[in-house]
DNA sequence: CCAAAAGTGTTCTGTTTACACCCATGT
DNA sequence: ACATGGGTGTAAACAGAACACTTTTGG
């Protein structure tokens, strides 16, 4: 590398493609065949091309492992730059958050499988490179969306019950959601509508369940301000 | 451009540096003194150097304008990539946001100066390429952590009477804060410190104000979750 | 009739805002 | 005394959490 080269980096784009399966939260990864990191699950994603922004980038990466119309999210996360991220080359990636809902189960690659998202520090599969921080920005991300914004709509299918929504709540949060409060909240805020067709009760009885759909299928910030808002004139 | 190049870019760091002023939010600019976009006003930034990470660049790069020990904070906001954003070579940049405190009076060489950040859509001074853009951002961003984080600390003096911290965070987001609410929000939290001192009153009386420090000078979340918060088993 | 699952009503609590009122100082 | 700016007390509005209770189904 010599000084005509200070500025020059190959530019990478990565995403990280999360889902919730059977009660979990799982992100997309693929196996890697050649050094470095042989072995290792990487994250899907490659070279910044030449008419493309890393947005436009990440998609069409993306479109070999998973049916690009099947990620209902994606946004930008972080650029992780560190000189030594990579052996040999210098790489500056840009990272990203991508989010499929439960429903979509696309045929996958021969070297490319879902992968739990662990909640422990370190991660439960050999990850490649600086992959596994990239991971757990990536859920982070999500966490605090799915507070503030009808993010969830990315993770649910088109129409579903307010069980179904606590579950995928529970399992992308971490922790148990309460099916009453999550109901009250998004409909107060008019994230979730009714679309009055109601669920069959499964074969032990039970009430059957409303099902509802997001209101819109973009991302929208619900709870702008925590504090500090701007006075609004009340109507009267 | 030929088919190796793929993924190659120059990669540069642009930082925003915000400032709040005369009751005005401002930010740092340089009049540019060549072509492209000769006289139109720039972020500083430069090119990605070798051993050195974004963050690390943006401020070796800053300190060719300020006293880097005034910033207060700077974080990562954005990769713009646009293929066109920067005429002749492609340029994939990351941006940031940094803060200096009001106190902070940095000499500026010739061609750098402080610029009003202005409200309205378009941007008051020529701004060169996609920066007048970026300004933007850093100023949304700024808005928000102000409202769930400890933020301030990185607009403020060390000490600081409750009415010289409500100008500050009014001219950052732009509508009128009330005093008694900031205190009080802020006090609760545990992000504001009474240091037991006064300010002396002004020329027309008036009770002397306390003087108050915050608690902590690195960047922490204060309002976590808006909603959906975890179960905390609360004591007794 | 009972169990199971879903949905609703109600209460409690904590946070934020709004606003009235009191305090300390200079003229 | 009184104007001026600073601080405190208090009540209202609201959102969210917790939990009891009702509703609707299958066996």
């Amino acid at each position: 590398m010599n000084h005509n080269s200070v500025g020059l980096a190959v530019h990478e784009v990565l995403a990280a493609v999360l889902q919730v399966r059977d009660g979990q939260l799982r992100v997309l990864l693929w196996q890697r065949g050649i050094e470095p990191d042989l072995g290792r699950w990487a994250l899907p994603g490659g070279r910044l091309g030449h008419g493309e922004d890393v947005q436009t980038s990440v998609l069409r990466q993306l479109a070999e492992k998973v049916d690009v119309r099947e990620v209902a999210h994606v946004e930008q996360l972080e650029v992780f730059s560190a000189p030594d991220r990579m052996p040999h080359q210098r790489t500056v990636a840009t990272a990203f958050l991508g989010l499929v809902p439960c429903v979509a189960d696309p045929a996958l690659p021969p070297d490319t499988a879902w992968h739990p998202v662990v909640d422990a520090l370190r991660d439960s599969p050999a990850t490649a490179f600086d992959h596994g921080l990239i991971v757990r920005r990536a859920r982070d991300r999500l966490r605090a969306k799915l507070s503030y914004t009808n993010l969830g709509f990315a993770l649910a299918p088109s129409e579903f019950t307010v069980s179904a929504l606590r579950q995928l709540y529970s399992a992308a949060l971490g922790y148990r959601v309460s099916a009453t409060n999550l109901q009250r909240v998004l409909a107060r805020r008019g994230v979730l509508i009714p679309t009055g067709g109601t669920a069959a009760p499964g074969p032990s009885g039970g009430r059957p369940a409303a099902l509802y759909r997001f209101a819109e299928h973009g991302m929208r910030v619900t709870d702008p301000f925590a504090v500090l808002r701007p006075p609004e004139p009340r109507p009267i």
